[in-house]
DNA sequence: TGTCATT
């Protein structure tokens, strides 16, 4: 069984974290997350969007590509194996699921693999959960290729790139050597500008190789200057070389193995993977709305089988299905959501629906989200009523 | 020289 959401729930209401400095860090951050929605469509936001990327088994040419199994890139460091089975899991039943440490140290290497029993559920992970942002990540959800040999090593360093040319222009000079998986220009975190320094992961090393051969010490069209191309250095090296000198310097100060990570581990660890929006919410969550005290558990509970129904109400009129996945995924099994639009114009009538197996976690999620606000609105979160049904 | 992409 997955780690519990309603225990990081607990947790943001506690009260202990409350003081906590980053809570006004979060806070800024949130009126971006939620009010955006979802920051996950193949269309938009997130590495994904930025490469002719490995979102389709059928495009990797491959009948046997699995189309349950999943790799999710851009982990926050601190994430947990079991937190990454019960974010996901909130989607659908999960086979297996794998966090990938660092061999030597124990650290996450910020990316891990799901493997659901539904290719239906994988599908729905990606276009509900692509693009999530956790922390200060923004994690990205694709379809793991086949595990092979072929497509390990196959990143490759760019340097003395113009500084005027942008990502889409640096895929458009590789892509002519294969099929790029992810590609990034670094820019000076202060002024947002190129630093001429770049990344091209290919989908096989082969085509890495020939990028190299082609275009190391060439110049880019226009450019004046030419490029260094090469392999890029493995960041997980580097991880287990500082911690072995480490190690052997200073053997008092040396980096907790995992098993002293764990013990370290204390009371509200778990909060930081919510979507950031949720977090600071839940310290100012107002129970009374347009002079209506709304609470959970004055209703009375719609079980209808299936679990439990849940209305929210005042979303936005362009408000979609994955907004409520987002929001109510991390308090645990959600097993449908559903937005009601108008029918002639499509728009959403303000209110939908989310259903979920728990009542605890359903119970959670409502005493949690009750009176969220999400852009400009604040919402009313309640088990479904027949009255309501009724609307 | 990365938001650590193949268990």
């Amino acid at each position: 069984m997955a780690v519990r959401l309603c225990d990081v729930a607990s947790l943001l209401r506690s009260g202990s974290w409350a003081a906590e400095p980053w809570t006004g860090q979060v806070i800024a951050a949130m009126e971006t997350q939620l009010s955006n929605g979802p920051a996950c469509n193949s269309t938009t936001n997130g590495p994904a969007a930025m490469s002719n990327n490995c979102s389709s088994p059928v495009e990797s040419g491959s009948i046997e590509d699995s189309k349950t199994n999943l790799i999710v890139n851009y982990l926050p460091q601190n994430m947990t194996q079991e937190e990454l089975k019960s974010l996901f899991g909130s989607i659908g039943e999960i086979e297996s699921c794998k966090l990938v440490r660092d061999k030597i140290t124990g650290q996450s290497l910020g990316y891990g693999f799901v493997n659901y029993v539904d290719p239906k559920d994988a599908e729905k992970a990606i276009n509900t959960l692509n693009g999530l942002r956790l922390q200060t990540k923004t994690i990205k959800v694709s379809y793991a290729r086949p595990s092979s040999a072929s497509i390990r090593d196959a990143n490759l360093y760019v340097s003395g790139l113009p500084k005027t040319m942008t990502q889409k222009e640096l895929e458009q000079l590789f892509s002519q050597y294969g099929r790029i998986i992810t590609s990034r220009i670094l820019v000076d975190q202060v002024t947002g500008v190129s630093r001429g320094v770049g990344f091209i992961r290919f989908d096989r090393r082969v085509e890495a190789e020939e990028a190299i051969k082609g275009l190391n010490g060439q110049k880019p069209p226009g450019a004046t200057e030419p490029i260094t191309v090469k392999f890029a250095n493995n960041p997980s090296q580097k991880t287990s070389q500082a911690l072995l000198s480490q190690l052997y310097q200073s053997p008092s100060r040396r980096y907790p193995g995992p098993l002293a990570q764990q013990a370290q581990r204390f009371r509200y660890d778990r909060w930081w993977w919510l979507p950031t929006a949720l977090v600071s919410f839940s310290r100012f969550s107002p129970v009374t709305i347009d002079g209506v005290t709304s609470l959970a558990g004055i209703n009375l509970p719609g079980h209808a089988g299936t679990g439990w129904c849940i209305f929210v109400y005042n979303l936005a009129p362009d408000a979609d299905e994955s907004i409520l996945w987002q929001m109510f995924g991390p308090f645990g099994a959600v097993t449908n959501v559903k937005v009601i639009r108008d029918f002639t114009t499509n728009k959403c009538k303000g209110f939908g629906f989310v259903t979920m197996t728990n009542y605890d976690e359903a119970a959670m999620a409502i005493a949690s989200l009750n009176g969220y606000r999400l852009g400009d609105r604040v919402l009313q979160v309640s088990f479904k009523t027949n009255k309501t049904h009724k609307a």
